[in-house]
DNA sequence: ATGAAAGCGCTAACAG
DNA sequence: CTGTTAGCGCTTTCAT
């Protein structure tokens, strides 16, 4: 049982290719009684005409580039995604967005899928663990326009990204300078390069500060809600009251909201016994059961430097030189941290 | 200056199409050496392969549908593109998503990418107001598969939804047996159906009570932040204390958020002046300033079903009978509401 | 290991 | 108004 095409509908209702054709394209050039006499026969053949063939001839002047985040329901992703739709849109470009929810195969398929259905280029947060990039180096073969959004070991490509590791540092140095001494940080999953890079900022802090740092100040802690919780939990169970740290660096604003939860749990206050600080700065951020400190990443601008890097790219009849592009975060003061009390 | 093509780099180079493809294809049957030469001159003319003409020999085999919601940044939204990942996914199909941003034009435009780039189907929450519905009549005549997350006037198509008129009288209903007598709906954008359905269900409330209804109820608000926030304090700024509502029944969570934050502004307490009522249930709304009363609508399921008629009609090799499922929704008691004591 | 040629399914002129 | 025909840019046998 091969494709139906529109021969068949043609050979079914007796008219040529041609005629089939305008139907389909509205054109207003064809009899409205064997237009609709066509129309009925697609019907009863069910037939899809083929996109794909469409735009062979024509086709290809259509605008869209993609984007892939990890994470759909993360609005740090999809606000990066509205600044890159923000800037796409005013040079005329639609922009599709496809979410690897981590997983590399995933973002395998996407950029297959986009390169292949001729989405002029991608924007692309990659799952950077496995250092698995064969994918990439495809795109790279065949010149697909493509800007990441975070470093991939091993390939030379266009970035834009923040300096995660200068941002935590800046919160450290914060949390330092207002008097706390007992530190950690909650670690994201192993496998993000954000993890890496943020616990080199934490530990860099201490280097530039009379405090020692040690390893156990690092916690593993991940960041999905209910891994991030129950971890807090945990840690804190394992521990003796006056073993608490005053200040916790978190990986991110999800992951601060799972450790608020576990602790207002275990009637610990914020900030008065600790100070919970986040990073990325999403919209809920805010409104948190206490409002956060946190260190933003300029999402929105990060979306728009990306958009237009990578439109430069598309638009450009010859090779560009390669871009990388760091942004700076902003450290931001709300109420879910306070300058430690002399000790009771 | 034409688009270069796979004959010019096989000139350039000095050799047939069949190796060039051969080397973008990274068939191993092409000798290294001569593997890199093209390569090379592939780079050099900044060759990038048409996709859409590949696909057109053996493609049309990806499995992959699309979903086109109206805000990006809504995780109502969002979770309910999970709930169509996760079932797509079941079977195979990769999801991207567009956003309309509420813009019509937008609607269309993705609509005809979608079926211009062989996307299998598409899921569509819809724009409903101005009833512009040919880009739905085009796929329809190309037996394009859809579905579609709100009923639109004028066209017989699959759609999955749930019952706003009937989950508003709920809420509606909780507020008058538990002692609210001067309850408003601030209503949504004019634009919504859903804005016209839950007034509807509001109304509809009353008249199986003992109250009476009264168009003053109906306050128009709008759902972005600054908008409903805005109108928040102009309602209450041009009433007296004694005329305000104790309960509002919000459009949906988000605008239930920009409301709580004008209240508070106001030095009005919630709930104990004043009961406040979501819709929609988004997974921020249980750490809202105050957690929320709200109308939950199951994101997920919603997702998942619309995707499970989605792909039936995609596989089906004829045409399947259109579908309308109207999914109930659960009323969940949180924070912001309360029974109203005796007056003071 | 490479070249030559026959399509893939549709659209776009032109003829008629 | 409708049919005919020549491609669109690439993949794929099949020879060589």
């Amino acid at each position: 049982m091969k494709r139906i095409t529109i021969v068949e509908v043609a050979k079914r209702a007796g008219v040529s290719k041609g005629t089939v054709s305008a139907v389909i394209n509205a054109r207003r050039t064809v009899k409205p009684s064997t237009r609709d006499y066509v129309l009925e026969v697609m019907k009863e053949l069910h037939f899809r005409p083929k996109g794909v063939a469409r735009n062979l001839k024509n086709g290809g002047q259509d605008k869209s580039i993609g984007i892939i985040i990890k994470d759909l329901n993360y609005p740090f992703y999809t606000t990066i995604a509205t600044g890159v739709k923000e800037y796409a849109n005013s040079k005329g470009y639609a922009v599709i967005v496809a979410s690897s929810e981590n997983d590399h195969e995933c973002e395998k398929t996407f950029t297959h899928l986009f390169s292949s259905k001729d989405i002029k280029g991608a924007i692309i947060a990659p799952i950077v663990e496995g250092a698995e990039i064969d994918h990439l180096f495809r795109l790279k073969m065949i010149n697909y326009p493509f800007v990441l959004l975070e470093d991939v070991k091993g390939i030379q490509a266009n970035v834009v990204a923040i300096d995660n590791s200068r941002a935590i540092k800046k919160a450290v140095k914060y949390l330092i300078d207002s008097g706390h001494t007992k530190i950690v940080h909650f670690a994201g999953p192993p496998a993000s390069s954000h993890t890496h890079e943020r616990i080199e900022g934490f530990r860099h802090a201490f280097s530039e500060s009379t405090l020692a740092f040690n390893k156990d100040m690092i916690v593993s802690v991940g960041s999905r809600h209910e891994e991030s919780y129950g971890n807090t939990l945990k840690f804190f169970r394992q521990k003796r009251r006056k073993d608490y740290p005053t200040a916790i660096v978190c990986f991110n604003d999800q992951q601060a909201l799972a450790v608020m939860t576990a602790l207002r749990e275990l009637g610990i206050r914020i900030p008065d016994d600790i100070s919970i600080v986040g990073n990325d700065d999403i919209s809920y951020a805010k409104i948190y059961p206490v409002p956060l400190t946190t260190i933003r990443a300029p999402q929105i601008e990060i979306g728009m430097r990306a958009a237009e890097i990578l439109i430069q790219n598309i638009e450009s009849p010859t090779m560009l030189t390669v871009e990388r592009v760091v942004l700076e975060t902003e450290f931001v003061i709300r109420e879910s941290s306070k300058a430690v009390k002399l000790r009771r």
